[in-house]
RNA sequence: GGCCCCUUCGUCUAAUCGGUGAGGACACCAGCCUUUCAAGCUGGCAGCAGGGGUUCAAAUCCCCUAGGGGUCACCA
C-alpha cells in the first residue's frame, strides 16, 4: 500500500433497487480495506439518474448496510447535491478545449448506431460536433437544441488501467470515442461524476464490481484530462446467479433484505459473501473483525462466483447455534410475532419461556423463520397430527391406553423434572414389557403433532405437567 | 459483432519463486451416536475446459481453440 496518502475508500451504490449480495460484498471489501489500514470508509449515493433513482431505495440501502454492521465514517454524500462540482470541472475542460458541446440529437445518434449495426461495424461517435464554427453553434442554439458535453479523446495510443486484482489492463484508444460527460439536462454521466467525486473526496482505492472494468479507461481519460491523480483500482469478480447470469430479481433471494426477512443472521450472510472471491485461509468461519485482519485485495481472486444458498444456509445454522441466547432471542422475536405466537414486549416468565424454547429448538433449524415455525406447538394447542406419524405411531392396537397410562403417570409424578420424567417413562415401558420407543413416539406425536423435534423429555418439561397431560388424554380420545 | 475479463470437484475455494497422492468447506452417500429429527464425529464420491509448446519437471509460464461473463446509452 502506498504511504503517500491515507486510505480512503468508498461504496457508491445507485439508489435504483435494494442492496443485493454483490453490492453487499463490494461494500464489505471496501469496509475491510478501510478498517485494516486505519482508513476511512465513505458512503456515496450515485443518484445522477433522475429517472430511476428513488429516495426509498436510499433508505433501504442504508438500512441493509447498518443491519450488516458495515458502518461508514463519512457520508452519505449525494451526487445530486454536488452538481456545482461537476459543472465546475466540465467548464474547466471546455475552457481548456479538452471537451466540447455536441448538438447531435438522440435520434441522429441512434440513426448512426443503427447504420453501423447494419453494416456490421462497431459504432463510435464520429466527432460530428468536434470542431463546430461559431455560426454552426449559433444555428443549433437558435434551433433550440440543448447540447451535451463530450470529452475530446485521443484517437491513437492506449489507455492503461492498473488494477490491484488484474494487473495492467490495456485499451486501445481507437476503440474509444468522444463520450458524453454532461447530459443535455445538465447532469453529469456516471463516468464523469464518479471521477470528479473520487478525486475531490481523495479516494485512494476504488474497489468495485468487475462490470465497471470496461468503463475504467473512459474514467482514466477523464482523470488525465482533469489532471487528477489516479486512484488504485480493484475490480472484484462478479457474483452470478445459479444459472450463471447476472444477478437480478428473478433469481429468488438476492437482496440483503430478502435474506434478512427469511431469517438469516447478518454475521452468517457477511461470512458467506466474504468467501465469494476470497479465502480467509484454513478456517472459513470468520467474524467481521477476523476478516479485517486477514483480508487483502491481493488475495481476492479473478473468477466470477456463483452463489449457492446451501452453504449460506448451513452457515446460518452454525451461527444460530453459536449465538448468545439473549441476542438470538431478540432477533427471533419478529419471526415469532409474524407467526402470531408472541406480541412485542416480552418479559418476565414469558421471556424466560421464550428463551428456553429458542434454546432447545435452535439446534434443529437453520433460519429464524424455521425456528419460529418449529416452535408453534409450544404456544398453540390447535395443531394437527402428522398423517404419517399417525400411521406409524397411533394405529397400533392399544396406543390410546398407553397414552392414558403415561398421562396417569405424569399427573402425579414428583418431582416433575427432566430426569425423573425420563426415569418414569423408562420404568413404565419396562413394566409393560415394551420398548421405550413404543411409548416415546406416540407421546411425541400427541404433545407436538410431529414425529421429529427436540428431545421428548425437554418438550414435556417446557410444556409443563398440565398441558402435557391434557394433550396425552386428548390424543387418547382422538385415537379411541 | 468490437473491446475487456475469466476458466481447479455439482458449488465456494487452497495449492509461497513450476516439483503436491491436487488440500479444505458446502451439498450428496455411508457409518457411529441416539426416543425422533438435527447437531456432532468418522469415512466415501467428485476437479486442474481442450490442444499445442517451453522445461529434467507444468494446475502453475507462453500460444491457439472452446466456453462463460462484462461492456459498448444523454443507466449506474
Amino acid at each position: 500500500m502506498s504511504l503517500l496518502r491515507p486510505v480512503r475508500v468508498r461504496f457508491a451504490p445507485s439508489p435504483t433497487g435494494e442492496l443485493h449480495i454483490g453490492g453487499a460484498r463490494t461494500a464489505l471489501f471496501n469496509y475491510l480495506v478501510a478498517r485494516a489500514s486505519n482508513g476511512t470508509f465513505i458512503l456515496r449515493i450515485d443518484d445522477t439518474d433522475l429517472e430511476r433513482s428513488r429516495p426509498e431505495y436510499t433508505d433501504g440501502l442504508l438500512n441493509s448496510l447498518r443491519w450488516l454492521g458495515l458502518d461508514w465514517d463519512e457520508g452519505p454524500y449525494f451526487q445530486s447535491q454536488r452538481l456545482e462540482e461537476y459543472n465546475r470541472a466540465a467548464a474547466r475542460l471546455l475552457e481548456e478545449d479538452k471537451a466540447y458541446h455536441c448538438y447531435c440529437t438522440p435520434e441522429e445518434l441512434a440513426a448512426g448506431r443503427e447504420a453501423a449495426r447494419k453494416a456490421g461495424k462497431p459504432y463510435l461517435y464520429p466527432g460530428t460536433c468536434r470542431d463546430l464554427s461559431q455560426e454552426e453553434t449559433r444555428a443549433y442554439l437558435a434551433a433550440g437544441r440543448s447540447p451535451v458535453i463530450r470529452l475530446r479523446t485521443p484517437d491513437r495510443g492506449e489507455t492503461v488501467v492498473r488494477d490491484l486484482i488484474r494487473g495492467e489492463v490495456r485499451f486501445d484508444n481507437s476503440n474509444l470515442d468522444d463520450f458524453i460527460i454532461v447530459k443535455s439536462n445538465g447532469l453529469p454521466t456516471y463516468n464523469f461524476a464518479s471521477v470528479v467525486d473520487d478525486a475531490l473526496m481523495q479516494i485512494s482505492d476504488v474497489i468495485r464490481g468487475e462490470e465497471h472494468l470496461s468503463n475504467t479507461p473512459r474514467q482514466q481519460l477523464c482523470i488525465e484530462a482533469l489532471g487528477y491523480e489516479a486512484p488504485r483500482f480493484a475490480h472484484v469478480p462478479m457474483i452470478l446467479a445459479p444459472d450463471r447470469s447476472k444477478l437480478s430479481k428473478r433469481h429468488g433471494a438476492t437482496s440483503v433484505e430478502e435474506f434478512r426477512g427469511r431469517g438469516y443472521l447478518p454475521e452468517a450472510l457477511l461470512n458467506y459473501i466474504a468467501l465469494l472471491g476470497w479465502s480467509p485461509g484454513e478456517k472459513e468461519i470468520v467474524s467481521l473483525s477476523e476478516m479485517v485482519s486477514l483480508f487483502s485485495l491481493e488475495r481476492v481472486n479473478k473468477t466470477a462466483a456463483i452463489y449457492d444458498t446451501n452453504k449460506l444456509t448451513w452457515m446460518n445454522g452454525h451461527y444460530l447455534r453459536e449465538a448468545p441466547l439473549e441476542q438470538l432471542t431478540e432477533k427471533a422475536l419478529p419471526f415469532f410475532e409474524a407467526e402470531g405466537l408472541l406480541h412485542a414486549p416480552v418479559e418476565g416468565n414469558e421471556l424466560d419461556y421464550f428463551q428456553k424454547i429458542v434454546d432447545t429448538v435452535r439446534d434443529r433449524v437453520k433460519t429464524l423463520a424455521e425456528l419460529a415455525e418449529a416452535s408453534t406447538y409450544f404456544y398453540r394447542d390447535d395443531f394437527s397430527y402428522e398423517p404419517k406419524g399417525v400411521e406409524k405411531h397411533f394405529r397400533k392396537e392399544g396406543t390410546d391406553e398407553l397414552l392414558r397410562r403415561a398421562a396417569d403417570l405424569l399427573r402425579k409424578l414428583e418431582p416433575f423434572e427432566l430426569d425423573s420424567i425420563e426415569k418414569a417413562y423408562r420404568s413404565l415401558s419396562e413394566d409393560l414389557g415394551i420398548s421405550t420407543g413404543r411409548l416415546i413416539h406416540p407421546t411425541r406425536l400427541a404433545i407436538s403433532g410431529k414425529t421429529m423435534g427436540p428431545g421428548l423429555f425437554e418438550i414435556i418439561v417446557l410444556l409443563g405437567r398440565n398441558r402435557t397431560v391434557e394433550r396425552l388424554e386428548r390424543a387418547a380420545r382422538w385415537i379411541g
